[in-house]
DNA sequence: CTGTTAGCGCCTTCAG
DNA sequence: CTGAAGGCGCTAACAG
């Protein structure tokens, strides 16, 4: 029924051996011969036996890509520069074509592992983790265990914007400065005059919610421990107990519509929200403005990573950028070998602020 | 090296077969058997083998989902919700667990094709295809010709959000209503008063594209035909030439602020802006505001799909609703096999007009 | 219910 | 540069 590698043997009058060698391109083989080959593969409409390779080769052309949400852009564009990275390089049909494949996890712990396990099953050739992750102790045991056993099955393992984790199984990470970003984004705030900010945060338990998180209040603690001489340039001293002003939820508009209500319900003094990402942050513009609120006017809203619907929201959101094309495409290219990795195996990608028109100075009370 | 079916055996004092019934669950085996069983694979951590196991089953738990654009939501959300159909009903760990992957062709035809030929290759057990197709007669025969390769090797093939396709290689189709939500969108601002309105069109050449476009063409065309009695109602007569008022782009923010601008240019008297999609319509929305119109009393705009930060959008983008997630759960169900295929094999999905804010009565001129 | 026996289709030494 | 032979790890009939 379906043509097999000995068909095209037949045809071509050259032994199996010849035809895998022509088809692998990695052993020399007179001209002719692979003209030949190659005409009786396209005859025969022969398609190569992926498992049977994988099987005799002992390695596939299978590359994992897991993301957390790929409904979310943030994921989305990260995957797809990977992906392209990844399957570039092969030029005309048959080639070295890897078969780069994402992984939706849904944030599920369970789900994380067990795509790992099917690609360990599948002999990936490399995965690629992407985003936060969870910062459950018995979970990063798991994952790590898995990772060094990928790792020992020679599958290269890249983490893209997720922290790094200790154990040798890694051969790249790039890791996203949140912890600079968050701070930077206080440190514009405060810059503005703004001390009593609401705090939109992300799921609890996750890295990248812990950084983004850290980074703002070690801003805010900075100017409280300035204390009277810089504090006065602003509306009032910094509000103690930031854990008040702080709500955790997952990242879409819903909690930062929800959270920003309860927000200025808490402290209807809030002169700023600031967002776990942009998603949220749509959110909690559009609980401002239901409250009858102006923004930047009344409240100052800020997001996070600057997906590319930021800059047309009205007001243009405030954000921090994160340069996720090239992140997922140096990603790709450290999963497939075609790129150093970087000294130590970490590199560091910045997070920029983008300052626009959704943050202005808090109103004079 | 690495730990196989037969050191399993061995631990459980049971044959290879044995192992490999227990662990395909398709086979009586008895319970105590199969506890044995169980614990040698947790003490060896024992990892299928995938190829070898596909190559002797000559079927593989793969199943690929190609996608347009994994960066933009109306894909991610579909392909989501099929993996999610798709990767679920397996409980706990080993379970005949597919392996749901994404691939992103980036529109491009090529990599469609080069997608399909590794997914063959990998004797996937089932392929699920998204969004618009290319109108290309020469692609669309080799599209074909691969499908139907893919399905005498046994591949369930499904469309979704795709218009069916002749030949018997496709198990199920679920189809848009594109046409249908195109007229009913241009009905909805004909019945606003609406004459003049520019249209930002998708990428030529895409069925998508053409179907929203003969939607809208042929509400309008209506109200010429019903002559100067309808006509009268609105801002005076359809033009003409249709032509001249649209512009077709990619599906990106940038193409929708550009085109605007252009048709706008064209014809400073448009009083709707109508865009291929709603990433097209926030940037005719900004076009819109930096020459200093007001939506919607100077220029009313409508997106198409209904993407979560629609409703977000200042003022609230009116679009047309396809239901992403819903389709892509069914996609996901057919391909399993959980859900009989609908009659005739092919379902349309209905599209719904979501009125919102930015479209209002033209200015009274 | 369980063991035995053949391959699945290809890659990879090893000769020539 | 090319052919011959063995085996990768697992599943699928068959027996028992």
């Amino acid at each position: 029924m379906t043509v097999t590698l000995a068909d095209v043997a037949a045809r071509a009058r050259v032994s199996p051996a010849t035809v895998s060698r022509v088809l692998n391109g990695n052993y020399p083989v007179a001209a002719s011969t692979r003209e030949r080959v190659l005409r009786a593969v396209d005859e025969l409409d022969y398609v190569l036996n992926g498992p049977a390779s994988s099987l005799a080769a002992a390695t596939s052309d299978l590359v994992g890509i897991l993301v957390n949400d790929i409904a979310d852009p943030f994921f989305g564009i990260m995957a797809g520069a990977a992906q392209t990275a990844i399957g570039e390089g092969a030029s005309g049909r048959a080639g070295g074509e890897k078969l780069a494949v994402v992984c939706n996890t849904g944030g599920s712990p369970e789900r994380e592992l067990t795509y790992l396990t099917l690609l360990q099953r599948q002999r990936a050739a490399a995965v690629v983790l992407t985003g936060g992750a969870l910062e459950d102790p018995a979970h990063i045991a798991a994952m790590s265990a898995k990772l060094a056993r990928l790792a020992d099955a020679g599958t290269t393992v890249v983490l893209c914007g997720r922290p790094p984790m200790s154990g040798g199984a890694v051969t790249a990470t790039l890791t996203f400065d949140n912890r600079g970003g968050g701070r930077r984004l206080a440190e514009h705030l405060i810059t503005l005059g703004h001390r009593r900010i609401g705090y939109v945060a992300g799921p609890a338990e996750r890295t990248t919610t812990r950084h983004r998180l850290e980074g703002h209040r070690a801003a805010l603690a900075a100017v409280s421990a300035a204390g009277g001489a810089d504090g006065g340039a602003g509306t009032g001293p910094v509000p103690d107990d930031q854990d008040r002003l702080t709500i955790h939820g997952p990242y879409d508009r819903r909690s930062g519509y929800d959270a920003t209500l309860e927000l200025l319900r808490r402290d209807p003094d809030l002169t700023a929200i600031v967002a776990a990402n942009d998603t949220v942050a749509l959110g909690a513009c559009a609980a401002v403005r239901d409250l009858g609120l102006r923004i930047p006017e009344d409240v100052s809203v800020a997001g996070f990573d600057d997906l590319p619907f930021s800059v047309d929201a009205v007001p243009a959101l405030t954000t921090v950028r994160l340069p996720l094309h090239e992140a997922g495409v140096r990603a790709g290219r450290l999963a497939m070998g075609k790129e150093a990795p970087p000294p130590g195996g970490i590199a560091t990608i910045g997070a920029e602020l983008m300052a626009r028109e959704s943050t202005a100075p808090p109103r004079k009370l």
